[in-house]
DNA sequence: TTGATTTAGTAAAACGTTTTAGCTTTTACG
DNA sequence: CGTAAAAGCTAAAACGTTTTACTAAATCAA
């Protein structure tokens, strides 16, 4: 049992596919079709269940209301939450989200940038890594929006929505130290994007600025797609050799890996040493004690990003970019 | 700047349109295409970096490559775990995922449904709700592979992978019933799932199998989109009133906010009463005590469904309905 | 040498829309 | 009444592919 089409709806009505298609894209008055034919026809629509054919559509107008979400992993829960954010305003607008992660490889990147421009996405929201800053620029020539968010890429000129990386590392840094705290580590991992460094430039600068000497063995990288074990290895002999009595950790799931550790080494937060997390995630808040956390404003996050593009889409010319930092806000738990 | 078309690229080579495609398509061999015209073609293609664009192709052949995924709500960690596998395992085969969240919501499904529908996606992965089994029948009459995941609809016969609920609940009140417990309560949603429904069965059968009569008190149903603070309150009351010594919570965010219930309230957990979570969650083994917990093998449903969606898009004829059941594992902690 | 088969390729239809450019018929106005 | 403008509608091109049906030349078998 084939479809309907236009054709279809057009033969029942006995009017022109013209008039059908006109009729459906709201343009009846504009061109003048009698409300008489207008009734008779959105009455065969709504009877038959007919729904256009968005390939169809998209092949002839060469925009498809679908939005390409690239991020570094989706099961990770900072991501899934805007996601769902994302997916949730732009279906009020009408449109879709079709997504996938990147885990952090130029080359997956390239190609999915390439698997949605040949899908003719009408914008492109990228959590980028560095390495695709000219597939990026390729985007921005071709005049489709782009907005990066969580990581910029320095080099490039594009929107960007993310949170003040800096600040609120060094927020967090300058209140471990009012608690009079020395020993000040910081777990983060060794991906080069800008987030990333922000953090640790935070870090740092925290300390210079209360006089406190950096201290090399302190500041852990962790390679990125290693595996967990290995992490906690590796955080094992951190918390070990050295008296740390601070740490704070540059991501959610460094912070998880790091929980455990301490839980195994049985270091009791907050006495034996303070804990602040990245990006709020449920086990900080339930964890005995409960562990203090910098968190990004999700929601605002993502209603920024869908009005930077929604705007872009509506516009005939070019925006210009914008570059929107949201502050973090550092959430103490005790 | 235009994106180049197969046209482009047929009057740069000198050949026509057809002999393109055949080229790309891999079939120039079969059509019998001279080796000299296809290496100058292909050299032409990789130069000029052609894609095809996958829009008119779906037109034309009446498939996408993508597939639809539907999930009451991404960001709860188990649906995008599930996703991050689903996605990763369909990539490889040349498949991209398109996903939206139902919440729960009859008239959001149907809306997506139909959007997929017309976006022509060549398979459906569903978790699904009651009352959208007649649009799945839909579906599954036009021939497209449907596979229900998670939850099934038992009207329906589709292809179902989830896992065994009843027997992994009936597991987890033996053990409390091994333990010594008698005032076992379950927390569940009032969702009508059967995934929900066999949750609660297992938990009456091991009730009964072990004499003890079931207590209507002891089996909390929260509503589905209710805030938290609600919850929080309905649960505060059962734990507080009650003499409960044991809880099973149906779904891992009532665990959670189950859990943040017995903080509040100085339960001291395996002491004062023993807890069992669903789906696991990185809180669960973090949380002091850690938490046991009913794991369902991720890897394993994401592969099935995968599994059964390509062998299906692989075979010309309808392959009989599979309905695969997995054991889910009980995680015990302490 | 002839007819059949294979090789190497192509023209054009089709997929289901949107949109441009146009064609009648009706209305309005002086 | 005559003509210009408006109302009401449509034919056909275009979007970029795939695929069917075809042709022309080369090869083969007898």
């Amino acid at each position: 049992m084939k479809a309907l089409s236009i054709k279809d709806i057009a033969l029942k009505a006995k009017v022109s596919i013209t008039t059908v298609s006109f009729i459906i894209n709201g343009k009846a008055k504009e061109k003048s079709i009698s409300d008489a034919v207008i009734k008779k026809v959105q009455k065969i629509i709504a009877d038959s269940g007919y729904k256009p054919n968005q390939i169809a559509r998209s092949l002839r107008t060469g925009n498809s209301n679908i939005i390409g979400l690239i991020v570094e992993d989706i099961s990770n829960s900072f991501f899934s939450r805007i996601a769902r954010l994302i997916e949730d305003k732009a279906y009020k607008k009408g449109y879709k989200i079709i997504y996938s992660s990147t885990e952090n490889s130029i080359e997956k990147a390239q190609e999915l940038i390439n698997m949605f421009k040949s899908r003719k996405v009408d914008a492109y929201i990228i959590s980028p890594i560095r390495g695709i800053e000219e597939d990026i620029q390729i985007l921005m020539n071709e005049n489709k929006p782009v907005i990066l968010f969580d990581r910029n890429l320095p080099e490039l000129n594009t929107n960007y929505v993310g949170a003040n990386h800096f600040v609120a590392s060094h927020q967090a840094i300058e209140s471990f130290i009012r608690q009079g705290k020395k020993q000040i580590a910081l777990v983060t991992t060794d991906i080069n994007v800008q987030q990333i460094v922000e953090r640790a430039e935070g870090y740092k600068k925290a300390l210079a600025d209360h006089g406190i000497s950096f201290d090399e063995e302190l500041l852990l990288k962790i390679p990125f797609n290693q595996v967990e074990a290995d992490t906690i290895k590796q955080m094992k002999r951190l918390f070990q050799s050295k008296k740390v009595d601070a740490v704070l950790f540059a991501t959610n799931y460094l912070a998880i890996s790091g929980l455990k550790v301490l839980k195994e080494l049985g270091k009791k937060i907050n006495q034996d040493l303070a804990v602040i997390g990245y990006d709020d995630h449920e086990a900080f808040e339930l964890h005995t004690p409960s562990i203090s956390t910098i968190q990004q404003p999700l929601e605002e996050i993502a209603e920024t990003i869908i009005k930077l593009i929604l705007n872009q889409l509506a516009s005939k010319n070019k925006l210009p970019d914008q570059q929107i930092i949201i502050p973090a806000k550092l959430i103490l738990r005790h």
